[in-house]
Formats: structure tokens, sequence, C-alpha cells
DNA sequence: CAGTCGGCTGCAAACGTGTGCATCACTTGA
DNA sequence: TCAAGTGATGCACACGTTTGCAGCCGACTG
């Protein structure tokens, strides 16, 4: 929090009242020349806004937004703008922000706590006019804001949600259920779940489902199939050694999600066995890459981009008045590709 | 551009003015006991600062900046941030915008101009104290805003530098360099070429590197072993694909990127070829997921955080009036790994 | 010809903050 | 006792907008 001192002031631009000077109106008459306000003479609304086209004339933000109580600006806050989840949520999310004349600051939190304070205090100084947060452990911590200053939140899959906001969610629980289902139809019993031990909501719910599916197939559960990475591709490498160390190992693999998948691949590709020869591997988002590895992945594709949109345009509907969905869960859809084959016959 | 309408404003915050009625002083007095303003009695501001948390009260930005004539708000420009190279820039200008007390406004031009125009004028009427433009092809388009305002601008690995401009960008010519003698020491001599049709500077740099080791090792230029992609997986696919159809394939294949290399991966291994065995393939970036694909790919890495974070450095640096060089050039550093073996012995 | 009305324009206040300058109370020194 | 000095505080203006209201001018009506 240093280096806010000495700091030299830019060229001033053009305001309003210059404009109104130049063109012999008072900066009232401007004002509404560039609002197409209809109670001004259209002659010279347009001889005004020709000469404030012509010096380059943009109004500023900050003035505006003092008397408007009105930012047009957005908070996002993430985990980590380098998780490629995140950065096709926030590249929705942006869309949507442009086309209405939204702004969007972006903050990282790296799921640090003191961190995240500071990004509540930055995003209330600024006025922001709505928050999303995607995938944090802490969305309840910025229930305080909304409270005090009744600031839209939208919580984008958020391990820790409240009842107090509104809710995007991808449908975990029926993705995993259907990606283990996948499996067993082919013919696979010795399934794993390698989790995400961070994930607190999203983790129980994708186990939920994937043990609602071996039910479903009476299966029985072993709970030495269950291990846990930390959503990332270091943590499954790990992770995926437990498994493969056990006396019987599993013949096919549910991860928590893709980046989990492609540590799992690369541990057990290092240890000399084969996808889907040996074990089959499935994963969860659909990154853009995972369709491009070798193997190419099967996993349940999250439209990540829409359900950025989605938050977005739930914060629009809610700013407008517009009486909106409080939670939207949406579905995730199976995508087979070759990381999965029936297991190999027993000798 | 609709939905700028009919919007409702938020509960309003409280005011210095609110404070400086409970404290019983006037709203100088509370402005510079928040200030630590030496002017003011110990115990008053004391007294002050603590009414001030007790009613959670934040100062207005907007107000602030009015007055001031500083917004501590820096604009990032970039064609999409579900680039993992873009993302992990804007991650390192975010982590030092941060610790100075800047927020960032993202905005995504899908390099698209018209929609860059947007972005310029965005930025311009929220006053934006500096800007980043990350690997645009038209950065020069920002340069009016800087003429106009002195407004700051820093390109980062852009396509068409600008003299006017401060820049931050890899030496695309010795990562491409060093990264063909490898493969020309492990015993190459028939390589190729895969480049990114849409990358100007950098592709040609990357191309005159791949050439200027060649010449070094008396290699004769082929052109037939250059082919050029869109710098994502899909167009390396294409481009890969023409190099398996030539007569006499190369045995080693240098991408203009990782996600290329990626792309062109998938092509060898659809064809039936293995990697290192029949081709070696370098990248250039080094991305996360590169250590983990199967193979784990050789690259140069590109420190794209670090470029970020010098990017945001440069950037306050100049707002606080310190000379700042102009022009950063970054060394990558080769990363070798499986991808790449000497090739096969000619029968 | 006086009065009214409609179309346009300007005045002034407000938004929340920072800051130069005047002011006030009180102490100190001669 | 009075002048000067010191420390603390308030006044008032500025920043650049938006907007309710008053006011002006010309034309039309009775």
């Amino acid at each position: 929090m240093s280096g806010r001192n000495e700091i030299k002031p830019p060229a001033k631009p053009a305001s309003i009242k210059d404009i109104a000077r130049l063109a012999k109106v008072s900066h009232s008459t401007v004002s509404r020349a560039l609002h197409n306000h209809p109670l001004v003479n259209a002659k010279t609304a347009e001889r005004i806004r020709q000469l404030a086209r012509k010096h380059g004339y943009r109004p500023s933000a900050a003035a505006r937004s003092l008397v408007t109580q009105r930012s047009f600006t957005i908070g996002v806050v993430v985990t980590t703008i380098s998780d490629p989840f995140v950065a096709g949520v926030v590249g929705g999310i942006e869309e949507i922000a442009a086309a209405h004349g939204f702004s969007v600051f972006l903050a990282n939190s790296n799921a640090d706590p003191e961190q995240e304070v500071r990004v509540v205090q930055s995003f209330d100084e600024r006025r922001v006019d709505g928050i999303v947060v995607t995938s944090s452990r802490v969305g309840a911590l910025y229930v305080p804001v909304l409270s005090r200053r009744q600031v839209p939140i939208v919580l984008l899959n958020n391990q820790h949600p409240s009842q107090f906001a509104y809710s995007v969610v991808i449908n975990s629980t029926q993705g995993a259920s259907d990606v283990t289902a996948h499996l067993i139809e082919l013919g696979h019993r010795r399934i794993a779940f390698l989790g995400d031990e961070f994930g607190r909501q999203s983790d129980t719910e994708r186990l939920a489902g994937y043990r609602e599916a071996l039910t479903q197939a009476e299966i029985p559960f072993n709970r030495h199939y269950i291990v846990h990475g930390d959503g990332k591709a270091e943590g499954a490498i790990t992770a995926m050694g437990k498994l493969l160390a056990l006396p019987q190992r599993p013949t096919a693999v549910v991860c928590y999600n893709d980046m989990s998948a492609l540590g799992a691949m690369h541990c057990i590709h290092g240890a000399g066995f084969t996808i889907p020869g040996d074990i089959s591997l499935v994963g969860f988002d659909d990154l853009h890459m995972s369709q491009y590895l070798n193997p190419p992945l099967t996993t349940i594709r999250q439209p990540m981009h829409e359900m950025g949109r989605l938050a977005m345009q739930t914060l629009i509907a809610i700013l407008s008045g517009v009486i909106s969905q409080q939670n939207f869960t949406v579905p995730g859809q199976l995508i087979v590709r070759a990381s999965t084959a029936p297991p190999r016959k027993e000798p």
C-alpha cells in the first residue's frame, strides 16, 4: 500500500463548460444536447454535438456518477484469473457488461482472506453497482457490503453459498452422476473418485453424484477409492499415486475437474500405464485444451462463458428493478472422448 | 448499448458530512483526520477515526478523484482473457496494481476494431491513470488518447509497436533461435516452422530466430517447411497436416506457441506418429499445462506473470514522475522436456 | 392591444471530497 | 497588559456533472 504519494496529474481534458463556452450556451444546454433531450433546439443541439466531437469531449464518469448515484461499474472477484475456468467466466461477464455500458473491475483474491477484505473495501469505495464472486470459499464475506449498501451480489459456483445472495451454479451432482454412469455402462466396477480438498460445496456434490450412480448400479462403495487433490494438476498427481499404489487398482477414475485429470493423466503415463487401456479417466469442466489432450478427455462440459453471461444478466436485471430468479442451476453436458473405454478383460 | 435506462439507485452510503455531524466537527476536520494530517488534534482525530470505522464509512473514490484529478485506476485491454498467456499477464498486472492502491478495469477487444474504439472511449470517460495493452494488433490505435490526455500507455508483446509508447516484449528472436539450436544439437536437420498468420511482429521475429539458428548451423532454408496457423490449436492442426503431407516430412517442428504445439501434437498423434520418436516438437510460452502434456513439452518459458508485473511497475514509475526506461525486452528461457529427442536413424 | 402559451435557455443547487486561507482560543514572553 | 505566536478548527471554493425551476422571447388568441 505504498506509492500513492507524489503522483503528478495528467493533462486536463475538456470539460462540459469548455464546450459551453465555445458554443456560447450554458453548460446545462450542452448536457441536454448530449443526452438528446427534446427540450433543446435541434439545430443548436447538432452544433453542440459537432463541437463536442471535434474537441474530443468525453464526460467525466466520476462527476456523473457523483450526481446520479450510479457508477455503471461492477466488481468481479476471482481467486486467480490464471485458472482457465475462471477466465472463461470472466470473459462472459465482460461481454454482457460491455454491451450494456458497464465497466468491470477485476480483482484477484488468491483465496487470501486479508486480500478479500481489501477487495471489498476497494469495491465499496468505487461504489460499484454490483459484484460477482467466482469460485470463492468466502462469498459470505461479501454479504456485509450488501447489507450496508444494498449492492446486489451474484455468487458463481461458490463453495459456501448464502441464501441472501443470488447465485449461478453448475449442477455438480448431476454431472458427476452422468459421467460415473457412463463409466459403469462401459463395464467398469472399480471406479475411484479424485476430489478437491478445498472445494467444499462442489466437491461434496460431485462426490454425492458419484455415489448416487454407484448406488443406482448396486456397486458397493469402497472408501479406499476416494482420494483428494487440490483441484490442480499438482495435487492430483500425488492423489493419483495413492490410487496406483492400491493392491487392487481402480479401472477408472472420476476427477474433480479437468486440471486434476491432467495431473492424473501425467501420473498414470509416468507409471507406465495406458489410458484408456489400463485406466479410464474422466474430468469435469471441458476446458478448451481437453479436446486436444492425448488421449482427448471425456468430461462434463461446464458452459463457463454462458454462466458468466448469465451472472451479469442477472445483475443487470436486479439493477433494472426486474424481479429476477434467485438461484440458477445450469446443467453440465457429458462429452465422450477417447479417455474412456471398456475395462480390460480380467485374466 | 441498451439498458442504461430506468436503473434504480442503491442505498446511499455514509458521507463525510454524516461523520462530521456525528463528531460535531466540520467535514474538513474529518477529511484531515482520516488522512492523518498533523494539524488536527490527536485525540479528536482518533475519535473521528473510530466513528468512521464504526459507521463503515468509505470515502467516495469518484468525489475524491474529481478534486485530485487522479482516479487510481488503470485500464487493461486484452484480445481475450481466455488466452492463458494473457490471463497470466493480467494476473501480474493486477498484483502490482492492488499493492499500490490501483484498481484495474478489464476489457476484451476480441481483436475487433469497433470494439477497441469503444474500449478507448470507456477508459477515457473513466479517466484511467494509465493503460496496458496486451498482445493487440492495433496498439497504435490507443495513441490518440495518449496525445490528448497524456495518459501513459504500456504495450505488452504488441504486434505493431509504436515508438511513442512504452513497451515490454519477450525476446522472440532469441527464444526461437535457442529452441531451434536445441533441435539442431540433437541432430535434426529437417526442421519446420509452424507460425501464426496473425502475429505480425512476433511471428516475424520468431521466424527470424529460427532462420538465424539454421544459418548458424549451415542448414539450407526450405520454404516448404514454413507453414502458418492462427496461434491457436485449431489452426495448428490444419497447418501440421500440410507438413505431414510433405514427401519428405520434417523430423522436428518449431511452433509459434504452446497452444499451436498442442494442436500440432493432436494432429501428429491422430496420424499415427509418435513424439518424439517420429517427430520432435517444441513450443513457446511454457503454459502451466505444458509440463503435464503427453509427452511434456519442450518450450521457451515466457515469464508472463513477471512481464505483467513489469508493465504495471513501469506505469507506476511514469505516474510517479520517475524517468523510466522506454522499452524492456525480457529473455525467454529454454525448458527441455520429453517432446524432443534425437531424430530416428535414417534407414 | 393585452394576455397567454409554448419552445427554448440559463440559474442554481446538489453530489462528496480536498485544501488554502482566515479565524479563534489559548499560551508565552517582554 | 499587550503583542506575538502556536495549535486547532471552520469557511468557502473547486472539481464536472445532472436536473428542477424560473425566466425570456416570440407568436397566437380574443
